[in-house]
DNA sequence: AATTAAAATTAAGGTATCTTAAGAAATGAA
DNA sequence: TTCATTTCTTAAGATACCTTAATTTTAATT
């Protein structure tokens, strides 16, 4: 039996990348300071924020890493960061984990697919109006810290309308 | 320790309901025959299904059943259906579970988070026929089986529109 | 501080998707 | 089989959001 075993921290530069579409993920990272994004690049060029990874979140291609098939995303330093890298080697195999560490797991998959799940129902439901005020009620500090046209990217909206959005909004 | 413990199986009548939006999620519904969904109801009156469920798929509020926080969902059958209820109490505490049922529980959820990831790109960065080319291919059986107006409303568009798109894909 | 590059704003015109509405087709009930 | 109800289709006009492009503001670099 044992726990997650943790490697050294690394360091990464703004605009620099971790994982690349149609690589196999063989990393999750763990950032402890800075932030990453992972966002795909559509048929038409666009570029699209799947998530942001700020202090103490997790980034990778679940399905990637999980099953070792072609990553749907790019993994990015949006700030000069740090992080560590967890291969599977470093979780283990999951029968030799100690329960506990598989409940944490089992626990950070379900606050995450809550989250998605939620997500889902603003993109299926929201104006994207909607969408911003939602996100900066939910990540209030991510507003200060990000560029609006990453957060326009991350709500499914250029940024110029989400700029016209802002504008709206300051006149009431 | 202990497994899941299985209550009786339920019938339940096209129409009829399980869940409704702001209600506490009691259960999960595990479905044997026939087929439930999961949907809002926005700010203009309008449905958004966020899942369907046909046999051997699980449907619940995640976030409700798990933090008693008010459901975002109702539950609905859209077939004459068979379903088993389970309660919390029949999962009984996580560290009353078998580590093996943990683990299963976690493959469980990193699957669906994997799922909900993809649709997630999908709504950001896919065309509203792409979205529907993309559900024909990863559910084939429930196209048959479902009426257009509840695809149109998982792929986020209006039924008006998604008979628009069938015609012209049907022109090429 | 000056220069360059990147981000944000603004505006005009365009397109994907929605709304409304009416009729046709399919399904279910009697 | 008929009637009623729901689903699907079609079309015209409306709107949310996008594209392009030019300008201004902010940030990064020397």
């Amino acid at each position: 039996m044992k726990s997650v075993k943790l490697s050294p921290l690394k360091t990464i530069s703004k605009g620099e990348m971790l994982l690349s579409q149609g690589e196999i993920a063989n990393y999750g990272y763990l950032v402890k300071k800075g932030c990453l994004k992972s966002y795909t690049i559509d048929a038409a060029g666009k570029e699209h924020i799947v998530q942001f990874a700020p202090e103490n979140w997790m980034i990778s291609d679940l399905d990637s890493f999980t099953n070792r098939v072609p990553s749907l995303v790019f993994i990015e330093a949006i700030e000069n960061s740090e992080y560590i890298p967890l291969s599977k080697s470093d979780f283990g195999a999951v029968n030799e984990l100690e329960k506990e560490a598989v409940v944490e797991i089992a626990n950070k998959y379900r606050n995450n697919l809550i989250a998605a799940n939620k997500r889902i129902i603003g993109l299926l439901s929201a104006t994207a109006e909607q969408r911003y005020l939602a996100f900066t009620d939910t990540y209030p500090t991510l507003i200060q810290r990000l560029p609006l046209k990453l957060i326009a990217s991350y709500i499914g909206v250029t940024p110029e309308y989400l700029s016209d959005i802002r504008r709206k909004i300051a006149k009431k």
